[in-house]
RNA sequence: CGGGGUGUAGCGCAGUGGCUAGCGCGCUACGUUCGGGACGUAGAGGCCGGUGGUUCGAAUCCACUCACCCCGACCA
């Protein structure tokens, strides 16, 4: 490709915009345009290089044995309502009509349609297992797009559906598929960590998430000191902390709970104090020694939560324990029309309304709690001696420093963004929309699912925030729009100039896709700066000091120094810097 | 959806009621330059986000509206 001949132009400043490294690089570049909040055109470098992504995730879906199809965009509303998920993905669900007033959706993902495909098309168990996917373009009305390539509204996106006979063949698939992400980003350039996930609306057994570990990322990851663990914070466990020793020093401590004998309940005027914190002191007990109540909407229903004082409510595992679709705090008006007291609520005494708890609860006596009455507290709480709930199961928010469940090792946190997902479907589909089979005995079986998911897109401004440097991006040399960027200077020398366009043919001849910057007239240091900006892995410079010496420039995009090698050894040289980065 | 901000030339911005709306970059032509973001001369380029209002007069004031960015709840 000839420089002159590109649509795209780089940028000489940064975008005022971009605060995201990857974004601002994909926009200074020329990589990227936006058309509207968090919808991109991909100009020529940058579908260049979303196609070898999409030809490495290719190749490695084929290695385990994928079957490449296309699925369509467009769907009927009708078959997401059929799987309850047009409720599950609610606004996020691009939805339009057709000309007779047919409502239909750009779909965001596509289980409700490929397991159409394969029960029209699966009878047996000898038909399985079998492995699908596509490359194809989602929609989702995302609330807030952001960071450029990192979350958009429309998306390229790698989806592949497993279907196996039983969880035993689905495990065996699943651990295929983890291998085969790994090898896609490894060969993308990024390290990624493979994390414990929650499953979220698709919902499921066991899910892992591909995260590329960078401040800018959207996700929390826990890691484990002393193991490798590595979990989402969504969905991370952690043990319960110990009761703090009191500050007299009386008690507890030691990773051992505090037992006590049980004190009765007894209340106490706090005037004033609406906070964990301000109770906590005003009592002078650690925060560990009460318990907090929180409230939220659950699908439109309140719900009462209660937590030991110094942990905090994860939502995602509070929302997977109601079973709900949408989930937020409650407002101050809908708090009071449930009876309760902010401030000064607790589960003691409260009927009508559904209680969930976190196991924490249990983890000492004698808890310091609100009394529903304002500016009232109790002492002497005692779960269940003094309270009932409906649901006791892990809610807490995993926080680094606090142990791991596994090994007792310190847990540390990151910022990670997610770069693929994995996900063991079990049979909703199958047994929603009746993809069955018949096994060797004749029995009528739903088909075991499992899906496994890569953003395209998301992945290439991962890659970018993961390979660049002050001067500009430094492309993994299989994902890089061209391999080689040859600068031309001084062409209007007519030698050089001749020389250039005779060395540009032997590139692309040899095969190493080239990116000629022939501009006529435009400075050596417009050339170098936009060269190091685009950052192909190797620049090659020919100038009328080089041709003098019948020799062309070699430089790494990430060597400190050129080398210089004889005009006929180009090609090689080139082909050798590939191999070694 | 809540909070904060911005819409003026391809890009970045200035312009708080008064002449023909400016500046930098970029772009076109000619000339000089020519190894890390050169220079001169002459040019081209505007629905001042949209609608309605106030006024002799609106980019500027008022109302409504749309779009985009940033911070929080969603996900590849």
């Amino acid at each position: 490709m000839k420089f002159t001949r590109m649509v795209s132009k780089t940028l000489r400043f940064d975008p005022p915009e971009a605060e995201t490294t990857s974004h601002r690089l994909m926009l200074r570049a020329g990589l990227i345009q936006q058309v509207a909040a968090g919808v991109y055109s991909y100009l020529p470098l940058a579908w260049r290089s979303l196609r070898k992504i999409e030809n490495i995730i290719r190749e490695e879906m084929d290695a385990a044995g994928g079957q490449e199809l296309m699925l369509p965009a467009l769907q009927p509303l009708e078959l997401w309502e059929q799987t309850g998920r047009r409720a599950a993905f609610g606004d996020n669900l691009f939805s339009l009509q057709d000309r007779r007033g047919r409502p239909m959706v750009m779909a965001p993902t596509h289980e409700e349609v490929i397991t159409n495909v394969v029960k029209s098309n699966v009878q047996s168990y000898r038909d399985l297992p079998l492995l699908l996917y596509q490359i194809q373009t989602k929609f989702r009305d995302e609330p807030r797009p952001r960071a450029g390539l990192i979350r958009v509204r429309e998306f390229d996106m790698k989806d592949a559906y497993s279907f196996n006979a039983d969880d035993a063949s689905l495990d065996d698939t699943y651990r295929d598929m983890a291998q085969a992400y790994r090898n896609v980003f490894r060969r993308c350039g990024l390290p990624v960590l493979m994390a414990e996930a929650d499953s979220g609306a698709i919902g499921g057994k066991d899910s892992h998430e591909f995260l590329l570990p960078t401040e800018t990322g959207e996700d929390t990851v826990i890691t484990c000191s002393g193991c490798d663990y590595v979990a989402n914070a969504e969905k991370a466990v952690s043990v319960i902390p110990p009761i703090l020793p009191l500050p007299q020093g009386e008690g507890g401590g030691g990773g051992v709970p505090v037992v006590e004998e049980e004190q009765p309940l007894a209340e106490v005027a706090t005037p004033g104090v609406k906070t964990i914190a301000g109770l906590a002191e005003f009592m002078g007990v650690p925060e560990s020694k009460t318990l907090k109540a929180v409230f939220y909407m659950a699908d439109g229903e309140p719900v009462f939560v209660t937590i030991r004082g110094d942990l905090e409510v994860n939502e995602v595992k509070l929302k997977n324990a109601l079973h709900c679709d949408d989930l937020r705090f409650a407002e101050d008006d809908e708090v009071r029309a449930a009876g309760l007291v902010a401030g000064s609520a607790s589960a003691v005494g409260i009927t009508g309304i559904r209680k969930v708890a976190d196991p924490s609860i249990e983890s000492g006596s004698n808890f310091v709690v609100g009394a529903n009455k304002p500016d009232t507290h109790l002492t002497g709480a005692n779960y269940p001696r003094d309270f009932e709930v409906d649901i006791l199961t892990d809610i807490a928010l995993t926080q680094p420093g606090q142990l791991c469940a596994r090994c007792g090792g310190t847990l540390q946190s990151t910022r990670g963004v997610e770069v693929g997902h994995i996900f063991k479907l079990g049979t909703f589909f199958s047994e929603t929309l009746g993809a069955n089979y018949l096994d060797a005995e004749g029995r009528n079986l739903p088909i075991t699912m499992g899906c496994y998911g890569i953003g395209v897109g998301r992945l290439l401004a991962a890659a970018i925030e993961q390979n660049n440097d002050d001067r500009g991006i430094v492309f993994p040399h299989p994902i890089a729009p061209y391999q080689a960027h040859l600068v031309g200077l001084n062409l209007s020398n007519e030698g050089v100039a001749a020389a250039g366009e005779s060395l540009y043919d032997e590139l692309n001849a040899a095969g190493i896709e080239t990116l000629y910057d022939d501009r006529p007239d435009a400075a050596a240091g417009v050339k170098f700066n936009d060269a190091d900006l685009i950052g192909l892995p190797v620049r090659l410079v020919i100038s009328p000091r080089n041709l003098n010496n019948s020799v062309v420039e070699v430089r790494g995009r990430q060597d400190e120094e050129a080398t210089t090698v004889p005009l006929s050894d180009v090609v090689e040289a080139v082909r050798a810097r590939l191999m070694n980065n």
